[in-house]
DNA sequence: CACTTATATAAGTGATAACTTACAGTAATG
DNA sequence: CATTACTGTAAGTTATCACTTATATAAGTG
């Protein structure tokens, strides 16, 4: 669903028509996403325009970020580590 | 869970008696971890000593900035985001 | 203001997740 | 090799999720 978004800015006709899925089980997740601040909501009209959310994209991704610098100060060990990229 | 492990590598043991849950609790939820290739785990001894997979913690990364890209591209019209950071 | 369009909410239901206790397996230790 | 320490697996149960249909709400349209 989130993914549904990547390409841009949709209503909730165009996900559920694009979806195997109800109105109202899109409704409902997206009720979810936007409680997660993961998603805006804009009204145009009678219909509702969603979007990812920077901020929410910005939150998660500072989240992923402070990740490397704790992990990489804690574990001084890597006996198994994959390609250490970055 | 993932986030105990934040501060560097540790037992099911150790995990388990910082937690409100049972040893099989934890032992479970990092099966599903490590199914997800988020965790990578060493024997110790008698001991499983699990750490957050640098691997694994890279996809979720690469992930999350492919999302700036195309949103970047995608949304055209910005009425309401917070702070346009990067 | 009746009617249509678009979406959210309510209530109910089957599937799934997350936990528990019991137990099996494996490595260290004497 | 018996015992202990540590962890994973099995089986069962309860809570939670994700969905459905039905209905309420709100905005446009004539």
């Amino acid at each position: 669903m989130f993914d549904r978004l990547r390409a841009g800015p949709k209503s909730v006709g165009e996900l559920a028509a694009a979806m195997p899925v109800s109105q109202p089980a899109v409704s409902q997740h997206l009720r979810v996403l936007r409680d997660a601040g993961l998603v805006d909501v804009r009204q145009q009209g009678t219909r509702r325009i969603y979007r990812v959310s920077f901020a929410g994209l910005e939150v998660l991704r500072a989240y992923i970020e402070s990740f490397w610098t704790d992990i990489l100060g804690a574990s001084a060990d890597p006996p198994n580590q994959g390609g250490g990229k970055r």
